[in-house]
DNA sequence: TAGACGTAGCGTCATGGGGC
DNA sequence: GCCCCATGACGCTACGTCTA
């Protein structure tokens, strides 16, 4: 997993670094300019949940989105291998019909 | 057998779009 | 405007395969 020193994410009252989830003590400056916007130790409590849900959230429809994404890819290479033997049927279809000209002119 | 390399899967961040 | 969701991009890990 990466992670770095300076991740932050813009805008949210949810805004803490993933260092400091991992490690409550972690004294990174940017956790400590963004921890001091919180009036109490209460909404800091509660910033952490709303990141944490929201992790979780997205770490879920990233999940889904690979599985659409897996699924959707397998359903073109299908069709194409459909296409494909629809092209070979097409074409001996024709070498055949060709054939039976042929041998009507002679 | 150790190291290089390729690939799959994962978590996170950033961002755009839609709904309210 | 704000919130939520979907998704592309990025970096990381685990694992399999190849080669010296």
């Amino acid at each position: 997993m990466a992670v770095t020193g300076d991740e932050t994410e813009t805008g949210s009252a949810a805004d803490l670094t993933t260092c400091q989830l991992r490690n409550p003590s972690c004294s990174h400056p940017q956790v400590v300019s963004e921890a001091s916007a919180y009036s109490s130790k209460k909404s800091i409590e509660d910033a952490l949940q709303k990141r944490e849900h929201r992790l979780m959230k997205n770490r879920e429809a990233a999940r889904e989105c690979r599985r659409k994404k897996k699924e959707y890819v397998k359903c073109l290479e299908d069709r194409v291998a459909v296409l494909e033997n629809q092209n070979k049927t097409l074409i001996e279809e024709l070498r055949a019909l060709k054939d039976i000209y042929r041998h009507k002119v002679e």
